[in-house]
DNA sequence: CAGGATCCGGCTCGATACTG
DNA sequence: CAGTATCGAGCCGGATCCTG
């Protein structure tokens, strides 16, 4: 048993730590409100999102579809359409969302004064 | 006018975002913690937060301090102490962290089953 | 103790072009 | 449309040592 000469958080900066490594960086979490909002095509998230590029969105899709919190489906036609869609565990960060969205408002509020 | 080929998500787009510049990346978010939780000190801070290295941490620290999350105040002492302290401003930010520290712990257990 | 300085490799990311 | 390929710059961040 080793001492500590800290105070012990691991019971919060842990839990949080694995949702940030989930849906941290800057993109994940606007690409699921785009989504959401009813953006379904590549095209369209790319556009609905300033300054996110054509890579880096492929790659943030790709993620977000391997922890499960999005789906994408084929939908057989010419050309060929993909279709985003959030599950249902994504919709779970609904909340998370709100926190961030309203404290980004009243952030922005106190700096620019109402 | 241009017209748009994809829904307007703005109004929830650019407020995450802004909160997302100011307590995005992998650190913000657990420095606060940590300090929340009662480390006011440098060392104990970089302690408290597995794979902080100490140039990492005095990066955030700053910009913690730019966005008046935290103060530091020196006490005079010898050797010279620093104390770090949350602000009022960063208390609010507790239901996105708890919103988070929740989203975490779910999240665990819908992978490893209960 | 609180941090700054330096060296430096790797990977992230933007821009652009291209394929099915 | 839905992405992949490639090049290259930049910055992020680790390791280590240093100062007041």
């Amino acid at each position: 048993m080793e001492k500590k000469e800290h105070k012990d958080c691991t019971s919060v900066v842990i839990p949080v730590r694995d949702t940030l490594d989930i849906i941290g960086g800057k993109w994940k979490l606007l690409i699921l409100i785009s989504i959401a909002e009813g953006n379904k095509h590549f095209r369209e998230i790319e556009r609905s999102i300033p300054k996110l590029s054509t890579k880096v969105l492929a790659k943030e899709l790709k993620e977000l579809e391997a922890n499960k919190l999005i789906e994408r489906n084929v939908i057989d036609d010419f050309p060929v359409r993909i279709e985003y869609t959030v599950t249902q565990h994504a919709k779970s960060l609904k909340k998370v969302i709100a926190e961030l969205q309203s404290w980004g408002v009243k952030h922005r509020r106190k700096i620019f004064g109402k």
